[in-house]
DNA sequence: TTTAAGTTTGACAAAAATGTTAAACAAAAG
DNA sequence: CTTTTGTTTAACATTTTTGTCAAACTTAAA
């Protein structure tokens, strides 16, 4: 069998994955995967084969935690508004953790021109969508096109932690200052989800 | 004198930048850009010296093209109201076009480690957050941290473009079809940020 | 303690990307 | 028309990045 397991390989792509969706290095080269990881460079084509098969990896490993997260908040039995609470506090956490990660996606999909994936998910993405309809109707949430709610809700989780680094140069704050921005945010969000 | 002007230098560094600003292509090699613009290789070292000079240019161009945008809309001398509808109005037309710049600059500080930056402006933002939170005071904007008001109007506004591509999948939409979702938005955005 | 298997390393090879140069070319000035 | 100057091209050189291989190493089983 393959027995052994020095924890190598997961070292390797674990680094690769810390780069990337932690630190926003989306150029990195497997040198400096190899050195942040502290291993031989020639250790990533042992284990991977390619740089390739491990982006390829890493890719398909972001899609799925993302997918992975969705699901375990979506598909609880929770009240609407208890799920929201745990869907931002969830995200959040981990947006605040890798930031970068579905940026990672998109650009490799934009890199290989990927214009589809497994990532779609029509009905459970549906079911959502009615679920949200439901909730306008019973007046919990402001009346719009549902897509738009979820559309705003993502936006307004992630996207100051992509934008971080600039956000904090135009703010003047450093790094703590941020994260108790960030922290304070989950609060907001929800209030600003349900109004009043 | 430097005469003739074929337009060249001008073509190769606006096919970088659509590339880069447009089709989210981060990775975008010389060659690439070269291919693109229909021109030589060697022409972007005639023009400008060297690969890393061309993005030193192309990063100076992308920070200054924003903060065009937004003085030109903050240093106006509307109404609150109106300046915000401008800017939305304003703001998502350039996402629309250029969903990516944002994140080249991003990912270009990552790649440099650049810390610090010349969009600071502390008095220019300290200007803007206290006219938010007059606005407050005056009831015409939901209180809150001035901070996070301006994190939501431009997540919300920069966000799903960046994420076009997962969106379309993830809602099974076409290209026209999420545009349209797009002008909507711009009102939709509006309504979020002035309720009732 | 040998043996066998996976693991790690360094030297080397190949490929990809960038940079340089001289010559060909094209257009404006003399 | 020819000279001058800026532009474009192709061939070549260099650098960077990735991939391969055999030998050294390490650990668990025989």
């Amino acid at each position: 069998m393959t027995a052994r397991d020095t924890g190598t390989e997961q070292l390797i792509k674990n680094t690769a994955k810390n780069l990337f969706f932690a630190e926003g290095k989306l150029h990195a080269t497997t040198q400096e995967i190899a050195d942040t990881a502290g291993v031989n460079r020639t250790l990533v084509n042992y284990y991977f084969r390619s740089r390739d098969a491990l982006f390829d990896q890493v890719f398909h490993d972001a899609q799925k935690e993302l997918l992975d997260l969705l699901d375990e908040v979506i598909d609880s039995d929770m009240a609407f508004k208890e799920k929201m609470k745990n869907l931002i506090d969830v995200f959040m956490n981990q947006a605040m953790q890798f930031p970068y990660r579905e940026l990672f996606i998109i650009t490799e999909m934009n890199r290989h021109d990927i214009i589809e994936s497994k990532i779609a998910r029509v009905e459970k993405v549906n079911g959502m969508l009615q679920e949200i309809g439901a909730e306008m109707e019973k007046g919990t949430i402001r009346k719009m096109n549902p897509r738009h709610f979820l559309i705003n809700l993502f936006s307004m989780m992630a996207y100051p932690l992509v934008t971080a680094p600039l956000n904090k140069i135009i703010f003047n704050m450093n790094d703590q200052d941020y994260t108790s921005l960030m922290e304070e945010r989950k609060k907001l969000i929800f209030e600003t989800i349900f109004p009043q």
